[in-house]
DNA sequence: ACCGCGATGTATCGGACCGATACATCGCAC
DNA sequence: GTGCGATGTATCGGTCCGATACATCGCGGT
């Protein structure tokens, strides 16, 4: 999961690692705290041994000019290779059953503005079956099994079985706006989306159910 | 975690492996998808080290009866211990920096049912801060940064910040119930802490907010 | 002039947990 | 009588996390 995020920020600009946590960080906040430098720096170092990417330190520019002051120490950035590129094409494209468990999900996720209109469907049709199969696991419990659970463990349940419905009527909108119409488009490669005002707004569903 | 779980599931009732992990995917359905073979068998091998549990191979009672005849295989059934269980007692009361995070706190709060007002209060507030500063970086993402993202990157922040927000409001009612006397408001179960066991733990508020 | 301190930055290590896999038994339906 | 799904125990490689260590930079306080 870590490799497909990486390769996907990577593809928008060079980083180094500590730039690449923060993007990552922000990029996926939605479903994971922060990446630890403890699988970065590895997965980096993977990555770069398969040849996905490529490592530099970072010269300050004419070396001669600047010898040893101010040393500009470490700071290696890292760079997508056409290989890479590849790479990301192909996980994005091919789908395990990981990439339906709420991690898995939400990185495809967070590139959709990079998958093609089918794979973005098929994605979202998978992860609506995966929940709705844990919702049946929690009616089924709630049901069948509440008397032998306590009240807190039932609340839990309960709280799980509503962020259950709520995800699927989330994934509900966001398929029929996949399916009917084209879908919001990353602003950056000009396909679809012009002005973002009123027109053809390019957010998915309004799932601003807000409170009474 | 896993150690948690393991320690609180088997003061209930002694139980092998199999069922185990039937009851804690049970137990705990609403926050992990089921316990993996792969971290259950080796944290009870663990656990039997450090003296909270003991295994048994199965007997078939008075051996002597039936010799060889469907021998009965396997089936080792662990028992908790005394450590075991003030070990447990302990990992309840002390509150570590992952007990706030989504699984650490579920399965805390599963286990609420055997863990006493004042920590069940501490942890639930200490839940709430943690989810307030998910939901406020989220925020800061929407609003600082919203225009260097894309709208897929956007919406699935928007579905984490209402996550945030319910979290925040289910956990309120929860401190509220737990703070206004100990027992809530739903079933009139007469007496709220006089008797212990499993059989009337304080029941947590009434969450349930149906939708039209 | 000096110092601390928080942000920036790279990196490793032990441990927790998962997914795949292997293997054996039981009851039951075909 | 035979396959097949549920029951049952167990290991292995791999991913990822949390703690830790260490170094530099710019800034404000004294």
């Amino acid at each position: 999961m870590l490799e497909l995020a990486i390769l996907g920020l990577l593809q928008e600009a060079p980083m180094h690692g500590y730039e690449l946590r923060k993007e990552l960080t922000a990029k996926l906040g939605a479903i994971r705290a922060a990446i630890s430098y403890g699988s970065l720096y590895p997965t980096l170092r993977r990555l770069q041994a398969a040849g996905w990417i490529t490592e530099a330190a970072e010269t300050p520019a004419t070396a001669e000019e600047v010898p040893a002051l101010t040393s500009r120490r470490g700071r290696v950035v890292y760079t997508i290779t056409a290989e890479g590129k590849e790479r990301f094409a192909q996980l994005i494209a091919q789908a395990g059953p990981e990439t339906y468990d709420d991690t898995g999900f939400g990185v495809h996720f967070a590139f959709f503005a990079r998958t093609d209109q089918a794979t973005r469907l098929r994605i979202l049709e998978g992860r609506r079956r995966k929940i709705e199969e844990r919702r049946e696991g929690l009616r089924d419990v709630l049901g069948r099994a509440a008397e032998r659970l306590d009240a807190y463990t039932l609340e839990l349940q309960r709280h799980g079985l509503d962020a259950c419905e709520r995800e699927v009527r989330w994934l509900e909108e966001l398929i029929a706006n996949e399916r009917s119409g084209r879908a919001p488009a990353d602003p950056r490669t000009g396909t679809a989306d012009g002005r973002r005002d009123n027109d053809s707004p390019p957010t998915p569903g309004t799932s601003r159910t807000e409170r009474p």
